[in-house]
DNA sequence: ACCCAGGCAGCTT
DNA sequence: AAGCTGCATGGG
């Protein structure tokens, strides 16, 4: 397309005033702040009371409702499924609390966190987002995974300015230059980002498919991929994949698991896994991410 | 000025 | 199997 011919029709999207079509969702226990502001999704904008974001490449605004959630889009809706199931509204959150183990710690965070869900995301944007995460603190991720939508994302109807793209397709990623890349502010990460899409567009790894595999076959695709370790692919299992096992551990869950159950250093990784694997259960991810945003809500590296 | 951040890879011990 | 280091960039 001619250049101006965008332009201007970029201009006429800005100016437009966009109907929104919206949808109940009947649920309980649901928190909106905890759960797209703890670490585990990155666009997720609170305006006005409620999150702008995007999901399926459609700009979608949450809030709160007397029956449950309230989603809004631009567009003609039939069918919501893609948004249930981002959102996990049939997820059967009592009986996830109900498995986690009764200890001091974990029930401090199952009351501090009451109504944080873990959603499901999309799988190449999870991927190549915590791609992003390693050794960078929260709020320059979500600054890099802004930059990179900005360049490299396809446009959408939004009327939100600051999301106006959806999140780029592998294709983009492994198109673009190390140079264009390091520009959004990622550093070293972007020959790992560039290799991984690279991969991921030459359909090596489908990512989706992962789902079917046991839990180790998954994890070991995903750990073949440049930039990806342990800590990366239970991010990629547990918050895209639906793995509830997998069980991340970074710098504030190493501390959680060394102050509060007394797991010293010295103690071998594979110790550790075998404690975590036989303590938290059946859905240890969820318990891992309750106990994520407790301490840091303690530390107040959170506000509440 | 300094240390650290939702780490990983490659190398050394 | 564990320990050390470099890697970019920005917050506190």
């Amino acid at each position: 397309m001619k250049k101006e011919a965008r332009l201007h029709e970029n201009n006429q999207s800005q100016k437009l005033n966009y109907r929104l079509h919206t949808k109940i969702f009947h649920v309980q226990d649901y928190n909106l702040d905890l759960t797209l502001d703890s670490g585990q999704t990155f666009r997720w904008q609170k305006i006005n009371g409620g999150w702008e974001g995007v999901v399926s490449k459609k700009w979608v605004r949450l809030e709160h409702h007397p029956e449950g959630l309230k989603a809004a889009v631009c567009e003609k809706i039939n069918n919501w499924t893609w948004l249930e199931d981002y959102l996990q509204i049939k997820a059967d959150i009592k009986k996830i609390i109900h498995s986690f183990p009764e200890d001091e710690h974990m029930n401090q965070a199952i009351k501090t966190c009451r109504g944080l869900r873990i959603v499901k995301q999309e799988p190449w944007e999870c991927l190549a987002t915590f791609l992003m995460s390693s050794s960078k603190q929260i709020v320059q991720i979500k600054q890099i995974i802004h930059n990179l939508c900005e360049q490299f994302g396809e446009p959408i109807s939004s009327p939100n300015p600051a999301l106006q793209r959806a999140f780029p397709e592998p294709t983009a990623i492994a198109a673009a230059s190390e140079t264009e890349l390091r520009a959004c502010k990622m550093g070293f990460r972007a020959t790992y980002l560039k290799n991984t899409a690279q991969i991921i567009s030459d359909s090596k790894i489908n990512l989706s498919e992962l789902t079917r595999l046991p839990l180790e076959q998954a994890r070991n695709n995903l750990l073949s991929l440049p930039g990806v370790g342990p800590k990366i692919a239970n991010c990629v299992l547990l918050f895209s994949l639906g793995f509830m096992r997998a069980f991340p551990v970074d710098v504030w869950v190493k501390k959680v698991l060394q102050t509060c159950y007394n797991k010293p250093e010295t103690l071998s990784k594979i110790e550790i896994e075998k404690f975590i694997d036989g303590y938290f259960g059946e859905y240890a991810g969820y318990a891992q991410q309750y106990l994520f945003h407790f301490i840091r809500i303690k530390n107040n590296r959170v506000k509440i």
